[in-house]
Order: C-alpha cells, then sequence, then structure tokens
DNA sequence: ATTTTCAATATTGGATCCAAAATATGGAGA
DNA sequence: TCTCCATATTTTGGATCCAATATTGAAAAT
C-alpha cells in the first residue's frame, strides 16, 4: 500500500489542498456563504498558506469560492437565478456535446457508459449520497468526453463544480435517486440507438428536474 | 495626477502582475509556447514570486497559461482545433447572449454601442492594432452584458481572452479592420431594429472571417 | 562513439516572517 | 445611551528563505 490511508496523496500541497477543498464544499462542511479562514484552514490541512491560497484561486477561476482584495474567500453562493444561468448554459454547452459525440461512440464507449450506470444504481440503491454524486458524474462525463472537445468537456466540467454544493441535497432525497437512475436509462437507450435528437432530449428532462427539485429545496437562503 | 504613468496601479501585487501578464501575452510579448521564468519575470515586474504565482493561477484557470507540476508554467499554444472549438464554442454562447439581450435593449445601450463603435472605427483607421482589439471588445462585451446573465458574459470573456494572443495579428492587415468595421455596422443596424435573428447572423458571419483568417495565418507553429 | 550514471545547477514548491489593511474593541464626548 | 474616534487585534498580502524536484553536463563504462 502505499503509505497513507485515503487512497494517495497528490504530488503538491496545492493540489492536495484543491481535492480537499472540493470535498469540503461538496459534501456541505463549508457552507455556501461560509468565509474561509486562511489560517484556521492551512492548519487543519497540515499545509502553509502558501499552496492554501493557490488553491483557492483554482477555485475562484471555477466559481466556486468568490474574493475581495484585502477581505479574503468566501464560498460561493448560488441565487436562483445563477442556478437557472448555470444549468442554462449547460444546456446550451452539453446539447453541443452530445450531437458531436453521438455520431462518434464506438461500442466500447457504450461499455463504459453502462458500466458508469451500474455504479450510478449500485449507489442509488444503497443510498450513498456521495457515491452517486460520484458515479452520475463518471456517467455524464464519459460521454461528453467522446465529443473530442477538450475544451468544452472542461467547461462542462466547471459548470458541473459551480453546482456540487448543492447537488447532495438533491441526492438526499430517494425519489430523487430512483428517477435519475430512470432518467439515465432512457438516455443509454438512445444513445444505444446512436439517437442524438432522443439523448438531447432525455438530458434536458434531466436537467429541468433537478433545476425545479432545486428550485423547491433553495428559497430558504439566497 | 496619481503618482505614476500608465494608469492607476491596483490595490494588490497579485492584480498589477495579472495585468501585466495579459498585456505582455496579448500584444505578444510574451509568446504563445514560452516557458514562464518566474525568477526573471518577478524581478522584472518589482514583485515577489507569490503575487506572481497566484496570477499565473489565475490565467491558468482562463487558459492563457498552461501549468505542470514542478515543471511551470508555459504561454498556451493553441492548435488550430482548439481554435476552432473555442469559436464553435462562443458561438453557441455568444448566441444565446445575443438572443436574451436584444428584447432588453434599451435606447442608452444602443447610443453606447454606437459609441463604442465609433471608437472601432477610429482606430482602425488610425491603424491601431492595440486600441482597435481594446475597442473591438468593448463593442461585443457591452452587448453581450446586455442579456442580464452575469455567468455567461464571463465564460464569453474567458474565452476571448483565450484567443487574445492571436487576435493582434488579424488587426494587423488593413483589409481585415476595414470589414470589421462594416460587419460592425450590419450588427449595429440589426440591433436597432431589434432583430435577434440578423444581429446572430452578422455576428456569425464576423466570427467565420476571424477564423478564415487565423486558419491561414497560423499553420505555421502548432 | 554511444550510452549510462552521477553530481552540479537551475527552477519550482512550500514555510516562515513581516507589512498592510480591515475589523473589532473600548473609551471619551455629546 | 448613543456616536464617534483612537487603538488593539485579527486577517490578508507579500518578501525572503529553505526544501524538493527537474534539468543539465561531464565523466566513466560498454
Amino acid at each position: 500500500m502505499s503509505s497513507d490511508g485515503a487512497g494517495r496523496r497528490p504530488p503538491t500541497a496545492q493540489q492536495f489542498v484543491l481535492a480537499e477543498l472540493r470535498r469540503a464544499i461538496t459534501t456541505g462542511r463549508l457552507r455556501p456563504g461560509a468565509p474561509i479562514r486562511q489560517d484556521a484552514l492551512a492548519e487543519e490541512l497540515q499545509v502553509s498558506r502558501v499552496p492554501l491560497r493557490e488553491a483557492l484561486k483554482t477555485l475562484e477561476g471555477e466559481g466556486l469560492v468568490t474574493y475581495k482584495a484585502h477581505k479574503g474567500y468566501c464560498v460561493a453562493t448560488l441565487s436562483l437565478d445563477d442556478l437557472r444561468e448555470v444549468y442554462r448554459i449547460r444546456e446550451l454547452l452539453e446539447e453541443e456535446a452530445v450531437r458531436r459525440a453521438v455520431p462518434r461512440l464506438t461500442d466500447a464507449d457504450v461499455d463504459r457508459l453502462e458500466a458508469a450506470q451500474s455504479d450510478v444504481e449500485r449507489a442509488a440503491a444503497a443510498g450513498d449520497v456521495l457515491a452517486m454524486a460520484t458515479a452520475n458524474r463518471l456517467f455524464h462525463m464519459t460521454l461528453f468526453d467522446c465529443a473530442g472537445m477538450p475544451r468544452l468537456a472542461r467547461l462542462i466540467r466547471t459548470l458541473w463544480d459551480t453546482t456540487d454544493a448543492y447537488r447532495s441535497m438533491y441526492y438526499g432525497d430517494g425519489g430523487n435517486r430512483e428517477r435519475v437512475v430512470k432518467e439515465h436509462r432512457a438516455t443509454l437507450d438512445a444513445l444505444r440507438r446512436r439517437s442524438a435528437d432522443e439523448a438531447v432530449a432525455t438530458l434536458d428532462v434531466h436537467r429541468d428536474h433537478a433545476v425545479a427539485e432545486l428550485e423547491s429545496l433553495l428559497p430558504a437562503s439566497p
């Protein structure tokens, strides 16, 4: 084994911190709107503030945290308008990705999608929210990566990151998990038949459900 | 006057460095592919490496520079495929921005667009490449900002930044400058009549010309 | 002559320390 | 009691120093 318990540790401290921060935000340990106290966080992660600050700069670029000079960083909060905007942009970009990907899909690609879907179903059945989020993401990104447009895929990833803090709420509900599984099956079916139109349509529905659910969940805070 | 010659200096060193790096890249002083020697650059800009590295992290997030752990930063190079990809994504996002913006356009907005266009024409006539790039950008961003989708506008800005290093080549040619002026007039005309379809169409043409021109200019390097 | 090894050097990554700014605290005056 | 101002404390921004990694060059072995 590679010495430390929680998976292999990245080769630089900033990458380690970056991964930790992402987890903290997506799992909700760092709540949206919460100020980020550099000194405390650095000590907690056993690094100095330098790599922490570089990691925060990366997250700022991705929109996960906000920054103001001499005031510091806060976990980004998404208003309902922000959320709708993110999903609208995703709709545009993901449609493009799917339309480019479908004609290029190999059988091996489809196999990988099926495998990812199996993981999703397992996690959904087990009620494992974190595993569900991971597997769900793998499913979609596997598809998007097939478009052969790396920059497009990266943009989509960033947009997903932006709403990660809210996604876990969504998977907390068993009904939502069940629905996600069904919707994925519909998408997978369309992909097997190489129907871009249908795949796009099923994914649009998928997103719209997520937005609707989050809209009912959120209004408490913004 | 506010002490130093070249405009007001930002309140933090990283912001100053960030602005300087952008200029260096867009003007071509730092060529695509060139490695970034932190020590030398820091000394040249009279700052330590810490703010320089934070600025580089920001640029990495925007795709203007690439980074590899323990190897450092390089000015990003765009292959023709990359370039086409960026312009395709811009097409998608800018169409959305324009369609949202047009119904919301006030007369004051149109006035601001006209003003920006005047700047473009002045710069084009004077053959001032840098001013041309600045004014051109202002023209388009003024329009996109009217969509009332700040995240969308930010994404588009980032995509523009990505190709900034190559844009100056484009404006170097007088014929291109003349054509840009004409195309802007067509867009402006469509906007005055609040025709989203036509505005989108003219902008598509505008972009396609840029891509075609860059395609003939680039193949030397990638 | 070519390849391999190992040391010397250059460059990046990170920790500590100090400076600057913002925020919190407390007291004086109205 | 409330407001305002001066001061203390906290927090961020930046510089310097040291450590870790990568790169280069030269010498030795094949």
